[in-house]
DNA sequence: GGTTACATACCAACCGGACGGTAATCCGTG
DNA sequence: CACGGATTACCGTCCGGTTGGTATGTAACC
């Protein structure tokens, strides 16, 4: 990082610009973030953020991708440690949000994201590709459409529940989550 | 609403403003929801709205409290007509979701209170007391709280779906979520 | 006459992005 | 290898448009 390194790597200047502004947004929340913040906290100036990312959106677009990468990764990790193949994927999408330790700063960071989703539907577009990532290895399992999308819809419900508040879930009650979908017994009532 | 009707009715102005207010929302998104606009289709002057919503903010808490009201009514008129006791109210909750048609315009409104929610969290907190609201009847309920939580959980996860398209749900999976909670079989595992 | 319900004009600050410039690096050529 | 032009990384400043909010005035109502 010394001025010297100026072509030596682009690279690092971006994964070094994301990493700042992901926690600009989580110690400022929404409002806080402006591109003036991000350039501040990094070691470059307004200048070459802009020219990494030409506009807030695509920084935006590179911190979900980012996120995006990490979450997959830790479901996908979920899913191989999962000795058991039924629902291991919609399991797994569901034990992410639910095992994860949700951080105040995981928190403000999600409703930024959120937010900026809220905003602008190409950003929540982005969002979506990295869960139809996640899913693609659904129809290797055995488990039926019908429950895995209700396990889904349940993780996503956790996950803005812990975002705004909106319901108070024990752990005891989390973990209860996590043994609903097991073979043999079928949640929805139109399964096979 | 003639020139000379100025004292007549605050209360009339104030419920224009809120109503008007939610069709800007739904129209021009959350970008486009700003004061001037509101005021503009209004038959008020942007100091009039001032006025009566002292702040942006405040506006919002008014179209929350009204959104508000209107999901409890809908949601307490679901459990009214629902005969079967058990699990009455989450069913309600869930089928308020699954049940209403979700159009664009109510896409529009959700992603614009949902933005506004994820900025501002003073009013995820007030969106949060209506949920309070009706969840008060819960305790003559015989269903288990547990299944009660995940429920609603399913029914913000399919919120959530239906505001950013992340899932696609079919009418036939929407149908055979509403026939999760029935009485003799419990869905969570710990149940009693 | 004082308060309420508005209208009109105005402002100041913020913020995304443009711009002009500089220096380091890459690369083709001889 | 030398070297020189093109490209890339980066800097710092400035600007214009937007927007939430204010200040001042005025007419209707109690």
């Amino acid at each position: 990082m010394d001025t010297t390194a100026r072509r030596r790597a682009p690279e690092d200047t971006r994964a070094q610009i994301i990493e700042k502004a992901l926690e600009v947004a989580a110690e400022r929340g929404a409002s806080g973030f402006t591109l003036d913040a991000v350039a501040a906290r990094t070691t470059v100036s307004k200048g070459a953020l802009l020219h990494h990312f030409p506009t807030k959106i695509a920084l935006l677009e590179g911190m979900i991708d980012h996120l995006g990468q990490m979450h997959t990764d830790g479901i996908l990790a979920q899913a191989a440690r999962d000795p058991e193949p039924y629902g291991r994927s919609a399991r797994a999408y569901l034990r992410a949000t639910v095992t994860e330790p949700v951080t105040p700063q995981d928190v403000s960071i999600g409703r930024v994201v959120m937010a900026a989703c809220a905003i602008e539907p190409a950003l929540a577009q982005r969002w979506r590709t990295w869960i139809d990532r996640v899913k693609v290895d659904d129809p290797s399992d055995p488990v039926g459409a019908d429950d895995a999308l209700m396990l889904r819809l349940l993780a996503d419900g956790l996950w803005v529940s812990d975002l705004f508040g909106v319901h108070d879930v024990s752990p005891d009650q989390r973990q209860a989550l996590l043994s609903l979908l097991t073979p043999g017994h079928p949640i929805t009532a139109n399964e096979a």
